[in-house]
DNA sequence: TAGATTGTTAATCGATTAACAATC
DNA sequence: TAGATTGTTAATCGATTAACAATC
């Protein structure tokens, strides 16, 4: 491996150029420029042609970037060629929207379970889910292959669910929960932190 | 006003503080120094300094900072003493899950209004709140005060809902739809780009 | 007063932008 | 070949960290 390793802000781009890539590859468009691409998203094209680079050279002098293998590159990069399983921890209002974000799916995220401890959720379907008791989490996650686990709990139960899951070899966690986890360092934890996220907005409505 | 203007890495970085900073309240902790604090959040304690002094000295030299009071402080620069009223467009699984989120409440959100252009869900009662048809959203946001708009919806229509309500003065958009918003530059939007979030994951998942 | 710890300036580090030679 | 546009190096800008004088 010994790859160079790319930072976080480069990373937190690449998202948003895939899905300026996939538009236009949906209108049609075969080739396109770094400074045509900074037209339309609002961004340098040198910093496209920079964090482009980081991973090798996608492009060609004179002509500019194929939209449909750039595209590709950039899905590879993200690991989206990849099969992941998911779990979500907590069948709350959260954890149903998150199951039933079906256009996951068609990027190779499968949302297998969907765990709560509230005994009259057990048993009940959400879409195509049954939802089951808290104590199954282990050995779903080891029967199914399952390499991401979503908590959609309370601050409360987070952090013992992360410890958990991590203690049977789980990598990668999406946390939705107002906590930060303590994981070890080759576990992964993506947070969405909403009410930082309202809070940001309620700041910069504030100082405009 | 002609206040200084605070980078966004600051702010970003303000949500985090007072929620430790509301934690050691809980906790009973009355002082703290910047390098307790470092030490707890795991940033540096220059970082933390640097950070407050944004806003104006809110500790005391050889003693360090009343939590209550910077509790307090932070709130108020985050806007957090003022009253927002929202409403949410999108009465699908993702906006009645942020109509419940009501620990909101209590931090001044109030979420007032649901809406959604499917007729079937017009009428239906999420919580203490009915869903309402796409075209009485202007009126409502007038005759509510609505200063926030939750964007809840499929990109598709999220563009134009954004216009509609910028157009009637609306001034904060939280967009949770897959696509950029463009709105004037006195109009402000957060976006939670939930896909981007998880394309993040994987990419630090494969790359770990 | 002595010790502790801030507020703030200076140094460093990293990320973004500009420039241009390489090359298609 | 001439024109266009990348890949990449150098310059700039901004953010983070270190250091320390001010002061409680």
């Amino acid at each position: 491996m010994d790859e160079k390793v790319i930072s976080q802000a480069v990373i937190s781009r690449l998202p948003r150029y895939y899905r300026y890539l996939g538009d236009l590859k949906d209108e049609g468009v075969e080739r396109i420029s770094s400074q045509e691409l900074s037209r339309r998203m609002n961004v340098t094209a040198s910093q496209i042609r920079q964090d482009f680079n980081n991973f090798g050279g996608f492009g060609q002098q004179g002509y500019g970037y194929n939209v449909d293998y750039l595209y590709n590159e950039i899905g590879k990069i993200l690991g989206l060629n990849e099969e992941h399983n998911l779990i979500i921890v907590g069948a709350g209002n959260l954890g149903r929207a998150l199951t039933n974000y079906s256009n996951y799916e068609n990027r190779g995220f499968h949302f297998m379970g969907l765990f709560d401890k509230n005994p009259e959720f057990v048993g009940k379907k959400i879409g195509s889910l049954e939802i089951m008791p808290m104590d199954k989490i282990e050995d779903f996650i080891i029967d199914n292959g399952i390499d991401i686990v979503v908590i959609a709990i309370p601050k409360a139960g987070a952090v013992q669910v992360a410890d958990r899951v991590v203690k049977i070899g789980v990598k990668a966690i999406w946390n939705f929960a107002h906590v930060d986890l303590n994981v070890p360092d080759d576990v992964v934890v993506e947070n969405v932190h909403l009410s930082d996220s309202l809070m940001k907005l309620s700041y910069n409505l504030a100082s405009r």
